[in-house]
DNA sequence: GGGTACATGTAATCAGTTACATGATTTA
DNA sequence: TAAATCATGTAACTGATTACATGTACCC
């Protein structure tokens, strides 16, 4: 008789990060989801809002979401958490990680092999990196001055993070930007 | 008649990393890549052991890879670049991306919702992700000081890089293991 | 009343993950 | 010679991506 229970063993990043949002909002479309996630987590952790779609259905097939579905018009479904699902959250908040971050960028795989691609390559590769990071500075600077709602301060914590790695992208790109040799 | 050729449409990044290794080190078998996935790239972009040996066989029938197997022992496959493989791979590397960096991160990602499991796991997770980050932050610089045979200088300033993050990221996880209520 | 952006999904495909399997070397 | 670790793959499954499709509300 095993002591441990629920379905945990199929879960993914994703599924957490649904239940994660519909406890924070209490219920949720999944429309209300996809802006959530392109408006805050979605710079650091992103998801195509299909699967904002699929993954809710499947969770509600565990038995972690209950979906309530208007009847009439848009037949829009609304889910919340169950109390089996809030106690999977829960314990998977509860539980520290092995895992570091991922720094995943493709723009950095393009200048590691920047030996193989030359100076001007590197050199142009490089300026669009400075722009792309200096709008997403500016978007989390944004953010950070006029919170979205229900933002707490954890997520103000992780948007001034995600900030400041932005400003030393920045600054790492301009440098190659400059000296495309890195003399 | 299409001026662009090539099969460019069906490469992933996966794809373009295994083009980049194999044209760096000239010739490469899968176990090859692994190893230097671990040492070095594998930080900020991981690739499981097993798209490393299907991967270049893809590529191989796509004709942008050439592989010469062993006839005795272990008959392993050593593979190099076919002149469209470099070209492939020169006409990825010259051109500029659009998307930024994602910081994918599980702790980060529990941390978002610390307000729905409370000061104690905060405080637990935080104080795991510290030691993470040490570590990582202690793998990197060790790399910096004595750095892998075959790297340059991009690699080593992206190597760079991801120090700082790493150090960033032990005086975030710090500040919240002390404080997790972020008074 | 026609266009455009918002809103809400479904379907097909496939890369990536996880697990399994096993031969070759080294070490104790 | 047994154990452990290094080296080299294969197989099955499925979550994620990509593309398609359509309804609804607002605006000019």
């Amino acid at each position: 008789m095993a002591v441990r229970s629920g379905p945990e063993a199929s879960l993914t990043p994703t599924s957490y990060l649904v239940l994660g949002l519909v406890g924070h909002h209490g219920t949720a479309t999944s429309y209300a989801l996809k802006k959530t996630v392109a408006g805050t987590i979605g710079g650091f952790w992103s998801v195509p809002h299909s699967q904002l779609y699929a993954e809710p259905t499947r969770l509600v097939g565990l038995g972690l979401l209950a979906d309530d579905q208007e009847s009439g018009g848009r037949r829009r479904r609304t889910y919340s958490l169950t109390p089996a699902g809030r106690r999977e959250l829960d314990q998977w908040l509860a539980m520290p990680t092995e895992e570091g971050t991922e720094l995943r960028d493709l723009a950095l795989l393009k200048l590691y092999f920047g030996g193989q691609s030359g100076p001007g390559s590197v050199r142009r590769v490089a300026a669009h990196a400075v722009e792309v990071h200096r709008r997403r500075l500016a978007a989390y600077e944004a953010l950070v001055m006029q919170p979205p709602p229900r933002a707490d301060l954890y997520q103000l914590a992780i948007l001034a993070l995600a900030a400041r790695y932005e400003s030393e992208a920045v600054a790492f790109w301009d440098a190659v930007a400059v000296d495309p040799d890195l003399g």
